[in-house]
DNA sequence: AGAATCCGGGAAAGCGCTTGCCAAGACTAG
DNA sequence: CTAGTCTTGGCAAGCGCTTTCCCGGATTCT
């Protein structure tokens, strides 16, 4: 009934609490203590009144407001390299999923530019990731996950990590998907076991000798993929040539690229490629198909992760799969359930003083991969 | 030097502008004006003690409290069906990009279960939008953009413009990549020009007996598509039997289906299927394969869309490209750049009150598609 | 030299919301 | 019938920031 305020209760007009507490008539508390139905109790009658005003003005609470007035916010940051390559946005699939199931938003950053694989592919992506960080520190994020494989660039690491404990320090939770570098909560692919296990494989089907197409020289995922594979090939007493193992860009071409090279090496050519990621593996694939080269019959080619985009390459990858949206939602659950219920973020009492850094309470969880054989790899008769 | 404040000045601790005031030795305002280099002047000194300040205390601006001070909020809400399709994530990605280089957040909402192809496919889908869209208005987002093709369910897509108009009324912008149905910017790629183009570039080939995997029924994206094809055919004086148009659902798994309905058909098989969606494309592939026929060969296949990480499936796809990373850019120019310099978000008075629904003012920009011709449609020999 | 102007600084009033605290009234207990 | 305990409503003090004034001093103009 009460009218008090100058503005128009027009349509779409930006419409305030106080606004819905003078329609109802009552007091900017008491439609507040409605409206978010906390423990406190309203009468029956005022809080009908409040919600029919709601209703009526079409209300909706201003969430940037009520953040800062609370400490809390809604905001959950994810950090990818690349949006759009399949592997990182099945991730962030996941990652988005329960934030959407809990009324969280994901904000999603994405390092542009990182595709030309240039000089030191770790530094300027960490630079992006710290960038984003601290955005998120800024909007006062609740949790940041950050995605993708470190790089053994010590220094662009430890700067990283720096901003990371800042935003863990400002009461932020954080998480990570790649390597346990950052001290934070972290889901680990076990990239080492995963080639191990798909070495040991290829060498049953009677595969050997191998290449590798290794990826980036500084990407720590890249190196262990490659180190499980020599090793699962030294439990069979099968050599890997260094000269076989071709540095190249994460990428389809990347992959391309370094088949290119494998196939100028000459003569005796290897007879299975592994390349550390399916996207290289296509790459590589499109090279031996320019090539005028049959996979499996002539030269065998296995990948790593399983995206679910590939499934239908031809011919059909085998790979190590890894559960993608299974490990985002996973790295979600890490930073959303608050099992040590949660400092109070108003004050930055004692309670929030735990140093966010290293603070040994890092859990990780290792993911298992498992090795999937397909047809672009067959069983070879032994020698 | 002042140290007025109770609260310990440790590293970490939620440092707020008042402390980098007082820490400085200068007023609130002064810290503040520096910090957001404005039009306002501060003396050489002053801004100097506050910039040390800052540093020392390692301050970051609190984005929420800003944003409630100021009504402008720095988040642009994207909503995409599903992030872990190409399709989405490449026009999301050029969204990110853009609006990372602008200092802005993008918020990205994923529709779930939209896979099963369900009853109703647009309903749920609007439903999901629909209150991300109000999730966004809550935030006060600086705009959004939807991203995905309407359905022809007229009540949801109605329901969904009430609320984007809400959301601009209530000061966003808004802007679509998809139809024109919501009032708002859209970028609208030339789906049926497209497909008209690839249909006679197809009967050019030589083909001459089509079938089509149509997608979901209610899709307008879908339908447009299908409609263009048929128009080309026309061209051509090719008829395209009705019991030849295929329905199923958007995906991988869809095609793969309606190509089985396709075979099961029987006897006179078409020579060229056209797939309305790369990603179906891939699954008519695979289970062509699985049937045994040789594409091109025996078959042929087209889709549309020319999905960067589908482009070394075997054989390459004859398809319709579209710059999925580039409508992105677009849809987030048209959204950000405020080409009305907005109006003042402080006050709803009459300058905000123009409608929001259908106010004749939105903008269309059709992106035309390119016909990409490749190896899994051939030149056919004239019956 | 006096008036007119400009300039850098700060006090204080917001922005839209939550919440600690107090004050009545409605109960229960003694 | 009075003292104690719940309830329920509201005032007002925040949250961390921006921004409008106002004010005294320095600069410029005539």
């Amino acid at each position: 009934m009460a009218q008090r305020r100058k503005r128009v209760d027009q349509a779409g007009a930006r419409v305030t609490l106080q606004d819905v507490a003078d329609h109802a008539d009552v007091s900017l508390t008491t439609a507040s203590r409605v409206v978010n139905d906390g423990p406190r109790q309203v009468g029956q009658a005022l809080a009908d009144r409040v919600r029919k005003a709601v209703a009526e003005l079409g209300y909706t609470a201003d969430l940037q407001a009520r953040a800062v007035a609370t400490g809390h916010s809604a905001l959950v940051g994810v950090i990818v390299h690349d949006i759009s390559d399949p592997y990182f946005s099945s991730i962030a699939a996941g990652v988005i999923e329960v934030a959407r199931s809990r009324q969280l938003l994901a904000a999603m950053s994405s390092t542009p530019a990182d595709r030309g694989g240039g000089a030191v592919p770790g530094a300027v992506a960490e630079a992006a990731e710290r960038e984003y960080v601290a955005l998120m520190r800024a909007q006062r994020a609740r949790a940041v996950i950050l995605i993708g494989s470190r790089s053994d660039d010590a220094a662009a690491t430890k700067a990283l990590r720096a901003e990371v404990a800042a935003f863990t320090a400002a009461g932020g939770r954080a998480a990570c998907v790649g390597q346990d570098l950052l001290g934070v909560d972290t889901i680990q692919p076990e990239n080492r076991a995963g080639a191990e296990a798909l070495a040991k494989a290829l060498a049953a089907q009677g595969h050997r000798s191998f290449a590798v197409l290794a990826g980036p020289r500084g990407l720590i995922t890249a190196r262990d993929r490659l180190d499980g594979f020599r090793d699962g090939l030294t439990a069979w007493s099968v050599e890997l040539d260094p000269a076989r193992v071709i540095h190249c860009p994460f990428s389809r071409d990347g992959g391309y690229e370094g088949m290119s090279a494998i196939l100028a090496a000459g003569a005796p050519l290897p007879d299975c490629v592994f390349a550390v990621t399916d996207v290289m593996a296509v790459g590589a694939l499109a090279r031996l198909r320019a090539a005028g080269f049959t996979v499996p019959e002539q030269i065998a080619v296995a990948g790593f992760d399983d995206i679910s985009t590939l499934r239908d390459v031809y011919p059909p990858l085998t790979t190590v799969r890894l559960p993608l949206k299974r490990m985002g939602e996973m790295a979600a659950g890490l930073v959303l359930d608050d099992q040590d219920g949660g400092p109070g973020p108003r004050t930055g009492g004692p309670g929030t003083s735990r140093p966010g850094t290293g603070n040994g309470r890092a859990r990780v969880l290792p993911v298992p991969g498992e090795v999937i054989l397909r047809e672009s790899t067959v069983p070879q008769p032994p020698r």
